[in-house]
DNA sequence: CCCGACGTTAAGACTCCCGTAAGGTTCGAG
DNA sequence: CTCGAACCTTACGGGAGTCTTAACGTCGGG
């Protein structure tokens, strides 16, 4: 597939800038000023979609509502102000990340590089992680010795490391996400939920390791 | 993207120079006269931070500690006499580069430019050093024997030396990320931590380098 | 009312990490 | 070359972080 990227640009400084380093790249950049002449493109002919928000004619949020009726295709936001609550409304419109302005254009390549190596496991119901399966819709979790049975706790703990798969989870997170915020959760209760979680994984166990002095992380047992 | 350049600098004529001479290339320079004036600006409101050690108010050294604290932005030191103590005490608190007084405005900017082809790797989740592979994100080591397991200590130490790669680091830059403060680390520390690293790096310790009466950098082995 | 399922707490064992001390080595100035 | 400062390495003990087991409390269904 071709490595088109599709960016959406009215600063003609900044633009050229980072077109001229997504060809260095090796991408093939195609560059729209124009809101409007947006509108009109296919979402899926592009890898990736960088969308400034602030721009002349539509406005970059519907853009991003409108390519996300139609495509998954991974968008990137642009922004000029740091405001958290456009951030927040971009990423529950479904965009993959949010770079605030000014920034450096390698900056921007990295993250371009980053959407397109992760998976997008937004809106999946079903993560593999090695011989792990959760299946986050039926609440089900499969492993080589077939399916468990976790308790509701277990099994929020197991869904969030698997929606970060690979990457370490904090403690902190863990709690957040699985534990009861009435109680006064004590720091040894997660503990006590990660070794039942082993002993019920059995040797697929293998894939759960402890970071030590962060938390955890599941990941493929290559 | 702005070219932001912060010159904070209290010599008028020289001050002026450096203006011209910046906005002539197509920066975007942004002179202050007083230290305390430059106390509350962003770092990361600029691509470069140009700095006069000598300054009414606020001493010159405070404003580059401050800004490391807060941000990876390149400091360019600025300085009237070729004091090699003082050029040592930049290096170790941080900055980038020192140019001593009197100098062409060229120069400057030739230095500037350097500091500018250094990748930002602010943001980025995986930073390549030769054969080394820093995973901020899973909190992971990757080298040519494979996978490394770092205590909370030693990941840190590498992962500012990875982030500020190429350049040399200074000790307590070191000791700042990576050290519990509440101890009063001994300053021979973080040597151990240092010789305990380069033995898990195993070959690949070669890429790591004492520099010697600063700290230590991080390079491609070339 | 009893019982099972579940979350939580408590306590001890255990692993692993970090700072310190001590002695050896390398560096660079004079 | 000599000397002192900066740096490297090793070994060790205290302590923080984690694991496991064994209870206790609660809730809901039979």
């Amino acid at each position: 597939m071709s490595n088109r990227i599709l960016l959406v640009e009215d600063d003609l400084a900044l633009g050229q800038q980072v077109v001229d380093t997504l060809s260095q790249a090796g991408f093939d950049p195609h560059w729209v000023q124009d809101g409007d002449a947006a509108r009109g493109l296919e979402p899926d002919d592009y890898r990736v979609i960088v969308l400034d928000l602030m721009l002349p004619g539509t406005y970059g949020m519907d853009l991003l509502k409108r390519y996300r009726v139609k495509s998954e295709v991974p968008v990137l936001i642009l922004s000029a102000r740091d405001d958290t609550a456009d951030k927040i409304r971009a990423l529950k419109l479904g965009a993959d990340d949010y770079v605030t302005k000014p920034f450096f254009p390698e900056e921007l390549l990295a993250r371009i590089q980053a959407c397109l190596r992760r998976p997008n496991l937004v809106g999946t119901e079903r993560i593999v992680v090695g011989t792990i399966q959760v299946d986050l819709k039926r609440r089900e979790v499969i492993t080589t010795e077939g399916a468990l049975s976790l308790t509701p706790v277990e099994f929020e703990i197991l869904a969030l490391l698997a929606r970060r798969k690979g990457s370490a989870v904090a403690r902190d997170a863990l709690v957040d996400a699985a534990l009861d915020p009435s109680h006064d959760a004590s720091r040894r209760t997660l503990d006590v939920h990660m070794s039942r979680l082993r002993s019920k994984l059995g040797s697929d166990a293998a894939q759960l390791e402890t970071v030590w002095g962060i938390g955890y992380r599941l990941s493929e047992g290559s």
